[in-house]
DNA sequence: GTCCTTGTCTACCACTTGGTAGAGGAAATG
DNA sequence: CATTTCCTCTACCAAGTGGTAGACAAGGAC
């Protein structure tokens, strides 16, 4: 069908808008010039603004998940494992930075679905938490209060990864090897921070 | 001049509003309600909507030059310093939260301003930079390209302070208590992340 | 008193917003 | 062929947007 490809045009151009411009900062009406198409076909496939908002918002979290399911699978533990979610993350703010853009916009408190997408992301919450306790005990991962923990770790990396735009305005220009090297900066940085005090056996 | 409180009052109150709502999401109309004067009394202070919110930031600015300095007067060193300025940003982000709101939102790449901030905010930066690279020459903080720690840090810090929507739908209630242990929290990861492989002295 | 400045207001405007109603084409279905 | 379903469109609308024009009241200066 034609239709469907419609849609999954519309989602994809919404979750760039929406993720660059913000929800009350996105019109339907740019929205719809933007795809080539007028703003009722839009609201033919999605009932309201809302609507959309909150398909795109679903939308995402799956993607987001696969991202982190991708990175678990390969069965690693301690660092290692951090590493690999990491490196899952930036290979998505890379490719498709847009995504991280509505999870910016999506956390804001005055969002108009912060709790959507709080659910949505409470599962991933658990599993990590719960990886990073298994850490701690298994003496991979230095002790600490693991909801904290995951609270700097998520600061560090989707911070480091969303406000591109600061360190343009400071002068970097993300550069492809900018990019890399940034990746490889903040795996310094949560190494030195996850490291267990009194070295533990980690990899060989 | 009874005028002059009204300006005073327009400024405090959408600092509020955009930093909570964002720019696009803040309309004249409701923001006047909220003070309780008419739009045109806005627009007599202001001319227009952008210069509203060019004078926010820039008043904003300040506060945060402000902060910066008073943490930095103590002419401490290494990681007491850098304790110094978390602690001082803690403090502007429980009484006056809405500041990190605005930088939030003036971060944003799309932001009518990120370049006015970025140049408000430059001389910070580079003092900043400067100030780790002198502490690395020292060895009272852990060598590695002072640009991008500083990203980190920066990432680290306005993260875990601003996405404090992020924990409540995740579950946490931002008490006070909590707030004291988040800091708390913060700091150890950045011990962790900055402390020098081999000790060097520091404090003692 | 009159004049001028300052500050807030009412009235209005052009434009954009999200959303409704329904026409009409295309293609499958009988 | 006629009918129905699916999809996109034109035409509107009420409400809200940022912004302009100008009335009006309160004071201070003269």
């Amino acid at each position: 069908m034609a239709g469907s490809d419609t849609r999954r045009r519309i989602l994809d151009t919404a979750l760039a808008a929406f993720g660059r411009d913000g929800y009350a900062g996105t019109s339907l009406d740019g929205l719809a010039a933007e795809i080539g198409i007028r703003k009722q076909t839009i609201l033919y496939w999605f009932p309201s603004k809302l609507d959309l908002f909150e398909a795109v918002v679903d939308d995402t979290a799956v993607d987001l998940a696969d991202a982190f399911d991708e990175a678990a699978a390969g069965g690693l533990t301690g660092l290692d494992q951090v590493q690999a979610i990491v490196d899952r993350v930036f290979r998505l703010a890379v490719h498709r930075p847009q995504v991280l853009g509505l999870v910016r916009e999506v956390t804001r408190p005055e969002s108009p679905t912060a709790s959507r997408l709080g659910a949505r992301i409470r599962p991933l919450y658990d599993r990590a938490r719960d990886f990073l306790m298994r850490e701690m005990e298994a003496g991979r991962i230095r002790r600490s209060d693991p909801a904290m923990l995951l609270l700097s770790l998520y600061s560090a990396v989707v911070g480091m990864v969303t406000e591109l735009e600061v360190q343009r305005t400071v002068g970097f220009e993300p550069t492809l090897r900018s990019t890399v090297m940034r990746r490889r900066e903040l795996m310094r940085f949560l190494r030195a921070a996850l490291t267990p005090e009194h070295p533990a056996p980690t990899s060989p």
